[in-house]
DNA sequence: ATGCCGGGTACGACCCGA
């Protein structure tokens, strides 16, 4: 089973590229984040056209996220718990079934968090509390669980081109990276770090010729319970689509896992 | 380089992202 995450930064304005890739890659499960849609205006018919169930949780203009499976949904969720104030439209988990149980796929886009002396920094830092307390209750499951998207989280140096330059940012500061590292210490496994120790980065900003001398940063993660971990079998960065036309700055995440369909 | 690009809203010019 292939489990995809991609921030597409507006679906209005990727949806040829997402149409092409589905077509030509078909992976089981790809879940968004940036949408940029309210539910209403999500194209769902050309997607469906291709197989997929669709599930979305949306607003207007900003965040967003949304999943597509050739499985259907046994469950869905949206919304963060903890904050029954919070607009945002950050987090959607279906639930799926495969021949030996269930498999919980938790779709997010982590706040960016800057600048830091505004209050987007404790928006930043109180929604990763609140995250550690919903995985902390998934993790009791002890089933099958993908924690993935854009978590934007550098998590060491080697995920960044200019580590210096970054230090101090939101993405790459104490606070975050400690409750990152909490987050992890419940007992998730960052899937592309299980398996290779080289460089890959996950986006490459529009300005300043970021793709071309290749200043990236590595901040969408596919991060598994146990019971997942057991199953990856690998993970590939398609960074490829970064150089097609009108991409988006990120790039797809795949997680294979030997989770066999009903 | 505290926004150089790009997408959103809405139709002029801001807001937002990492």
């Amino acid at each position: 089973m292939r489990i995809v995450t991609w921030n597409i930064n507006g679906i209005k304005a990727r949806l040829p590229v997402i149409l092409t890739w589905l077509e030509q890659q078909k992976p089981d499960i790809l879940v968004l984040q940036e949408i940029k849609s309210v539910d209403e205006n999500f194209p769902r018919e050309a997607i469906e056209a291709l197989g997929y169930n669709i599930e979305t949780h949306g607003q207007k203009g900003f965040n967003g996220v949304a999943i597509l499976s050739r499985l259907p949904f046994d469950e869905v969720t949206c919304g963060l718990p903890g904050d029954d104030d919070d607009p945002q439209a950050r987090l959607i988990e279906g639930v799926f079934s495969h021949s030996q149980g269930s498999l919980r796929v938790c779709n997010i886009y982590l706040p960016n968090g800057n600048p830091v002396e505004s209050e987007k920094f404790p928006y930043k830092l109180n929604w990763m509390d609140r995250l550690h307390a919903f995985v902390e209750e998934r993790l009791q499951l002890e089933e099958p669980f993908i924690l993935l998207g854009d978590f934007n989280l550098i998590p060491e140096e080697i995920d960044c081109h200019a580590p210096k330059d970054w230090w101090g940012d939101a993405l790459y500061r104490p606070e975050s990276l400690a409750k990152f590292r909490a987050l992890c210490n419940l007992g998730l496994v960052d899937a592309l770090r299980a398996t290779t120790h080289e460089q890959a980065y996950t986006f490459w900003d529009f300005q300043a010729g970021a793709w071309r001398r290749n200043n990236g940063i590595r901040i969408d993660h596919l991060m598994l319970s146990s019971q997942a971990a057991d199953r990856l079998e690998e993970v590939k960065v398609h960074k490829d689509v970064r150089a097609w036309e009108k991409p988006s700055d990120h790039v797809a995440v795949e997680g294979r896992f030997d989770f066999q369909t009903p």
